[in-house]
RNA sequence: GGUCCCUUCGUCUAGUGGUUAGGACAUCAGGUUCUCAUCCUGAAGAUCGCGGGUUCGAAUCCCGCAGGGAUCACCA
């Protein structure tokens, strides 16, 4: 038994988003379940699309992803180069040896001979067959000319890893361009000489190439190679429509997820379970349980909308798998706290206690600073806090001041330790005969001029004695203001 | 239009002849001495696209239809 050998072969034409990595997933999977190899090949061959920096990118986010090649551009194999344009004389080779043999042929016709012909098909109601137009006497194929496979229409029915049997009929054969006039390959071509060469067992990718099967097929025979095992995954669909997901629809490039503060590991077990799932009812899989479980064979074959709300959730609870000092680490980029923190709170003991407190409500690294800054910095009164609480509106500004007095006169000896806190916090629950949700909501407002914290202790804990009570004080004269 | 594929709660799905059609996200309600969140409990939510068959019995098998998608390049 051949080793498993799966391929990613991105053309490098723009970022990557939720539904063009799917491409990459399971190839990768299906490579480290079987201890296989994973290669990535660089899909060149159209000069005009080519957007620089797109390999970068591209490897850049396989990378954060935790998806790993064993061979690439970088990573040098047996079967290299692993870019496409740097491999044209090997195209060039097989060309001729098909042409030599007959199974190819010069096409001189230009495009706009070609538009005609395809639009009087057209216009007849016909479907338009290139091996119909076969030139009667092709010249001798020679650089500069293209040349066209010279198909043999039959049917054709094979088994396909994610769709099962499929089948099409001989219309769906046809002879199709195999050398550009600018002497580069098509897809068509050179993907399939690629995977024979590069000793591809897996060929899996979208399902836009299931209608070109036939002719690769055709193609595979006319050159005796193997074929390999198919998988044609589904799109994922954009979340409003039917359609497609795509960045011209606004999907955000999966880099963009990474620095809005997204876990790899939630982002693959979305990736993974959007369309699968190993026929239990878990949802949440570790990178290393993906590997071990996944199957095409598992694979959703009609398209799954992309659902943002799922990923929120997704992130959050892996968020909520990690050790406070994990969750420190990763978020310890400027741009995942407020700016301009006092170089005081700005150290790492500092930072994981407020973490500590907000870990459970994070959906998202970038979210952190809207729910931390008042840990940070003294924020401005803010009267509709009280004004337009359900409970507290009721009270007069005496009555507030009179609480917030007793808060001070009871804190002010204690050791601000959270435990204390809540000892305390819950005396003066008896001393003003108020309830918690009256007087902790006062308290909260006045420490943090937030609508929404963390427990009130530990948050009290964090802010510190100095300056909850001045927090307090300022409070209290508002009140009287 | 030709060819090919798909169709179960709003969404992602389990389900392969007999189930009260199960779970998850989202939503709503209650609980966890306050808010937000977490967590727990519960509710609502699917005449299994439609119409015919086969069968004692069909989401599950067969046929037809409809809707959706993919593709028909010297793009990948």
């Amino acid at each position: 038994m051949k080793s498993v050998r799966t391929r990613f072969a991105p053309s490098p034409t723009g970022y990557l988003h939720v539904g063009n990595v799917r491409a990459a997933l399971f190839p990768w999977l299906i490579a480290q379940q079987a201890g296989g190899t994973f290669v990535l090949r660089i899909e060149d061959t159209d000069q005009a699309r080519e957007v620089s920096g797109a390999i970068d990118v591209m490897r850049e986010t396989l990378q954060w992803l935790g998806m790993e090649w064993d061979e690439g551009p970088d990573k040098p194999g047996d079967f290299g180069p692993y870019v496409q344009s740097e491999r044209r004389t090997l195209y060039l080779k097989w060309a001729q040896r098909m042409a030599d043999e007959g199974l190819a042929y010069a096409d001189i016709r230009t495009p706009d001979e070609l538009k005609a012909l395809r639009e009087d098909a057209k216009s007849k109601k016909q479907a338009f067959l290139a091996r119909n137009y076969r030139p009667d006497q092709p010249q001798t194929w020679q650089p500069g000319m293209p040349l066209r496979f010279k198909s043999t229409p039959q049917t054709y029915a094979w088994n396909d890893a994610i769709m099962g049997e499929l089948s099409a009929g001989p219309e769906a054969v046809d002879d199709f361009i195999l050398i550009k006039s600018d002497q580069f390959p098509t897809y068509n071509f050179a993907h399939i000489i690629d995977d024979h060469e590069m000793n591809i067992t897996h060929v899996i990718r979208g399902l836009e190439y299931i209608a070109s099967m036939p002719k690769y097929l055709n193609l595979y025979d006319a050159l005796g190679f193997d074929w390999p095992v198919f998988g044609h995954a589904p799109h994922i669909m954009a979340p409003d429509g039917k359609k497609k997901l795509s960045k011209r629809d606004g999907a955000k490039g999966i880099l963009q997820y990474r620095d809005d503060g997204f876990l790899p590991a939630a982002m693959l077990n979305f990736l993974a379970s959007l369309g699968w799932n190993d026929g239990t009812e878990q949802e949440i899989f570790s990178r290393s349980e993906l590997i071990e479980k996944f199957s095409l064979d598992r694979v959703q074959r009609s398209g799954a909308r992309f659902d943002e709300q799922r990923l929120l959730w997704m992130n959050g609870t892996w968020i909520r798998r990690l050790s406070t000092s994990e969750l420190y680490d990763l978020t310890d980029k400027p741009a995942f706290w407020p700016q301009g923190i006092p170089s005081e709170y700005d150290n790492s003991s500092y930072k994981t206690e407020v973490l500590a407190l907000i870990q459970e409500r994070l959906k998202f690294f970038a979210e952190i600073p809207s729910l931390t800054t008042y840990f940070f910095r003294d924020l401005p009164i803010d009267s509709t806090l009280i004004s337009t609480h359900k409970q507290l509106k009721k009270f007069t500004p005496e009555e507030l001041t009179t609480m917030l007095r007793q808060t001070q006169a009871n804190l002010v000896k204690s050791d601000f330790s959270a435990v204390d806190l809540q000892g305390r916090l819950n005396d003066l629950l008896q001393e003003t005969g108020q309830k918690p949700a009256v007087l902790f909501s006062l308290i909260r407002i006045a420490t943090t001029q937030a609508a929404a914290s963390p427990g009130l202790a530990g948050t009290l804990a964090v802010i510190g004695k100095e300056r909850s009570l001045q927090r307090i004080s300022a409070q209290i004269d508002a009140l009287a203001a």
